[in-house]
DNA sequence: GGGTGTGAAACCTTTCACAGCT
DNA sequence: AGCTGTGAAAGGTTTCACACCC
């Protein structure tokens, strides 16, 4: 199952907590986030019965529960490697300093960056990434790398005990067992949107 | 199909320009990037017959191929709502700054920000959107902007004539017809990640 | 009545395996 | 001989529709 689909209905009750909603159906949730009704009962019916017939799911009870299911009740050590613009904003993105998730430590390679503070995170060498990994028990990664060092910048946090890794540089690398891999190129991503853009002018 | 693998195999090739390979098959490509050989074949043959029976693909011809699939041989004029750190870093993002697409504008609501020169681009009021896009034909647009105006700006952007938004702010947005959406969410990815390392450790 | 949970159906994607071309 | 292009098979996901429970 798309696990992810539990982060967005989780994002969604979120807005609903805020807004002091208690109870609501699938019907609502999907409307009111353009979503899938029959989805959102099978995806949640897929990890118990959360919900109550006739009645709908209890906003903060199934909010806890889809929290727990992502295990989002503990908090999550990430290394970033690679303090370019992305790293450091990536670094500052609310959400990620927040809740979940803690930066422990921020990498790059370049003498001109190391020992230098930016966007309030001490930015170390490689060398002690292991040490840094070890020490805080870190298993979440983020690579920020340029693409032609993607794949032994990925073997680095690997070999550090990084269990899994979110890279952001546009390189295919290729995957060890035991250390999962999501990439996010956003270069291939404008491209899609890019032929959506031209398709959609020549409709209108 | 998924477009963005045709993205993907454009990048695998432009690195294989760059090694000097002037041919190769579907299985050495796989191998060699990490794919699947029957679906390169198959997502190719779909475009047309680009490749040649019991030699493989000529890598500059299909480069050529796809970049035209794509509609890359056009430039893409980019506009970016949002100067925040994620706002500016995309605005300096190689790749974004060239080839096929061009940022022709940088908005943001802060009138600290207005009138600055952020990353190598003026940072202009809102109320300046609609003329640069009419004026640039933009037709892509990024959103780095807070959660809570996601949607207003959505909006903003396909009132004022895009066709194709990439969206990062951690909001469920309604799309509209004739504005296609792409949203990507690192709060959602990175749950995911989390999920799997707390799994991976537990095996290991 | 109303809304969940769920088998079955419809749909889409990926892999297999081989005919057919070079 | 070798590799593409492609129908057929397998696998997975989404939607439908309704039994069942509150």
């Amino acid at each position: 199952m798309t696990l992810n689909r539990l982060s967005v209905y989780l994002r969604c009750l979120r807005r609903l907590q805020v807004e002091g909603v208690s109870r609501i159906s699938s019907n609502e949730l999907a409307q009111r986030f353009h979503l899938s009704s029959s989805q959102i009962r099978k995806d949640l019916a897929a990890f118990g019965e959360f919900g109550i017939r006739g009645v709908g799911y209890e906003v903060n009870a199934l909010a806890n529960h889809l929290r727990t299911l992502l295990g989002l009740d503990r908090t999550h050590r990430v290394v970033v490697l690679g303090a370019g613009n992305l790293g450091t904003a990536l670094s500052q993105f609310p959400g990620l300093q927040q809740e979940a998730f803690r930066i422990v430590g921020l990498f790059d390679i370049s003498p001109d960056k190391i020992g230098k503070t930016i966007g309030g995170y001490l930015v170390r060498p490689l060398d002690q990434l292991h040490q840094v990994v070890v020490e805080t028990e870190a298993r979440l990664g983020i690579l920020t790398v340029p693409a032609q060092v993607a794949q032994e910048s990925y073997d680095l946090l690997a070999d550090a005990g990084i269990t899994a890794v979110l890279n952001f540089a546009p390189a295919q690398i290729k995957p060890r067992r035991g250390t999962s891999l999501r990439s996010v190129d956003i270069r291939v991503i404008l491209e899609e949107l890019a032929h959506h853009a031209v398709s959609q002018s020549l409709e209108g």
